[in-house]
DNA sequence: ACACTATGTTGACACTGTCAATATTCTTTG
DNA sequence: CAAAGAATATTGACAGTGTCAACATAGTGT
């Protein structure tokens, strides 16, 4: 039962694995992460990690679903900290995901990358993934129900602001855009524009 | 000078390298590509490649270059065959070129993935991928000077389009969005909710 | 106390990118 | 036209990678 001691048994190894991988990514990024050295990190045979992960990918796609529901949880937050004004929500929910990325931005490429494309055998990460859409409809229809969104399929102008959110987050990312430290502001303004279609 | 013998010289094994890494990366994906794998479909040594690439992240980057100009002349086809009229100049940029990444999924991604991200490195990558900026800003302007798009940074307001693209195209391609063959109309439906945003 | 299962280790293999040394061909120049 | 030098291709080697198979150890429930 004790935990500090140099045991044959990790005790939590699983855990562990996930937290040092996350941490290597956002130091070294993903490609950085190799199996080997994150077990030597840990100090721990290459192959143990496989004792909890069936792959380099699931592993992988396992920290990506990690990803997933932290950039979630501040969605949702930014959502219900404007309970009440949905187009103010709305407005927060974009800015709070550009935001993330930015500051998690190897985590955020790892989240949309190849090393985990094959999202149906993760059902997990699929599930993750699609929180932030469903969010963003609801959203949207109260906005419309408010009269405040042009009437539509929401499901299409929350792929609109998604696929904005992603593609400004992907360019800031890797500094495709002079903008160091402005970021904020670009996206306010950006978003100002999108939702300028968007409203009635 | 006969090239259709088999040399030990090979006769032009630079532009059959990317030739074939295109056609690779088309069929199996950026990480299905490699060196070893590369040469023998050519039927050369191992080592062959690295006469006309220091690394194989050289050799993506080239390929990467070429995408960058396909997708160039592109859009600059789109943006000529409606001259006169820069709005629908504009529009049809946007569409093209999400268009573009749609049937050029892989190569899309490798464009702007992570093997090819130090684009200081590679002048020739970091200039194909900075003429679609320019591109579309200049047709803002245009829009702006006949005041159909309204007044403000147009590079901003490319940034805004572009990411909108890149997005919708990222999600397209790793099939996101419940929209198998439909890419086009809600393209054609996202852009006219953005570009309402952006008219005046 | 003992069997069972979960967890961890060691050894091995095939595959990768890439370097060094070597061989072959092409080009240039005497 | 011959010889030297540059360009191009090859073979051998090495370290690093993911991962499998066989084995070892520790915790758990009967």
């Amino acid at each position: 039962m004790s935990k500090k001691e140099n045991h044959y048994h990790h005790g939590d190894l699983r855990a562990t694995l996930l937290a040092v991988a996350a941490r290597m990514i956002a130091e070294k990024g993903v490609e950085g992460v190799t199996m080997r050295g994150l077990a030597e990190q840990i100090g721990v045979s290459r192959t143990a990690p496989y004792r909890h992960f069936v792959d380099k990918a699931a592993l992988l796609a396992a920290v990506a679903e990690d990803g997933f529901n932290r950039l979630n949880a501040r969605v949702r937050d930014a959502k219900t900290q404007n309970a009440g004004d949905p187009l103010l929500s709305f407005r927060q929910m974009c800015l709070v995901y550009v935001e993330f990325a930015v500051e998690n931005p190897t985590h955020y490429r790892l989240m949309f990358g190849q090393e985990v494309l094959n999202r149906q055998e993760y059902p997990g990460l699929a599930d993750a993934a699609e929180v932030i859409r469903n969010e963003t409809v609801a959203v949207i229809q109260q906005c419309q129900q408010e009269q405040k969104i042009k009437p539509g399929q929401p499901g299409q102008l929350a792929l609109a602001a998604w696929a904005m959110a992603h593609g400004l987050s992907l360019f800031f990312i890797d500094g495709r855009i002079p903008v160091a430290g402005n970021e904020r502001k670009w996206a306010e303004m950006i978003f100002e524009t999108l939702l300028a279609g968007m409203e009635q």
